[in-house]
DNA sequence: CAATGTGAACGTGTTCACAGCA
DNA sequence: TGCTGTGAACACGTTCACATTG
């Protein structure tokens, strides 16, 4: 561990999270071993991207076996840091933050919402869920305290800037933004966007020619 | 129109609707003509890279003095397909179906859900929104005599494929699917994935050493 | 001998730098 | 003069091909 890892590409990065999940359907499916050759076939990648990617890492096949899919998989989680609990806030509990919360998929990955907050007056105090919506101010005090190293961002596009950099003043590492903006944050700081609209708005490029 | 637009690259594809939604900004802020130097500061890109782009759709500039704002988005908006309606429907009316359905970011931008689907006995013949719940059966139907080019797939990832399929099969030629899935799509078929999960699990790749 | 791990070749996307033009 | 548009240079990511090894 600690092991120097340089420069891994970011998209070398975004993709081990699919082979995490791939792997780990094949593991409920009963399956021991598998080849990159066969991985590829599930993900729709070349089997030497798969070894490529990998070997930024490490070397953890056997050759002329493959990988065992469990030992893939314990590195693969370290490597991304999915071994323990990782707990965020939200802020925003408007109809799209009430989602969020709501959201079954997080919880089983190991991301749990530990608190929520709000800007508006009228929704602090109220419960969404089984947490009680705070006001801004308490931010500072719960990201410490708590230890919320995440923040979802679930507000209006024309507050979502400041809101960021209130999280990220206040010592927040990761923001998981679903405002329709694109964020400034520091060095240091990882945003994700969550933004169906310029999904869609790409896709009609390639639709538009047989409508 | 219809000119040849060769090789386009995708990453490019993806990064218009950004142009747009800041070009919308600005227009909405009172300004008239914008510099690749400006907007690059906007959106923290490169301005050689957003000239770039633009030079693979035509030549849009002046030179000496930048782009009008309100002629580059007419051409953005006309060249990713933005000028007319576009029709959606949504199959699977779950929590996170009938949030997608409340969501009212996607009218504004012209796009609309005109139809809910679920294989659920028990959902079939209810509402959600002002939109009644179909049964899948009705699928081909509705594509076809209401103009859905766009599905929603918001059903659990045991059931995605199969509900892609179905879709595909109708006729649709875009998905926008909510799924933790890799779907597998007939070449023409164009899929976006939204995933926060595999957003989450790649940022905390970067945060784990700072825990 | 099947499948990994990896330098080298390749291809694609980004940035540079400047000619051309309002 | 200021900024676009664009070939050329560069950087980066992917694929190839094969030596290596359990």
């Amino acid at each position: 561990m600690n092991v120097m890892q340089p420069e891994v590409p970011e998209v070398v990065v975004l993709r081990l999270p699919l082979y995490v999940r791939a792997l780990t359907q094949l593991e409920r499916e009963g399956m021991n071993v598998v080849s990159s050759q066969q991985l590829g076939e599930r993900l729709q990648m070349t089997p030497a991207q798969i070894r490529k990617d990998l070997s930024y890492f490490g070397r953890f096949g056997k050759q002329g076996r493959g990988y065992s899919i469990q030992f893939l998989l314990e590195e693969l989680r370290e490597i991304l840091g999915l071994t323990g609990e990782w707990r965020a806030c939200l802020v925003g509990v408007g109809r799209l933050g009430r989602a969020i919360i709501n959201y079954t998929g997080f919880a089983p990955e190991g991301f749990t919402i530990v608190a929520a907050f709000d800007s508006s007056e009228n929704q602090v105090g109220t419960a969404v869920g089984d947490l009680a919506v705070r006001p801004m101010s308490h931010l500072p005090y719960v990201v410490n305290e708590v230890g919320v190293s995440i923040g979802i961002v679930a507000v209006p596009a024309a507050q979502a800037q400041t809101v960021i950099d209130r999280l990220v003043e206040s010592g927040i590492k990761g923001i998981l933004n679903y405002a329709p903006v694109a964020p400034y944050v520091p060095r240091g700081v990882v945003v994700r966007n969550i933004d169906p609209v310029l999904s869609l708005q790409s896709m009609t490029f390639y639709l538009k020619n047989e409508r």
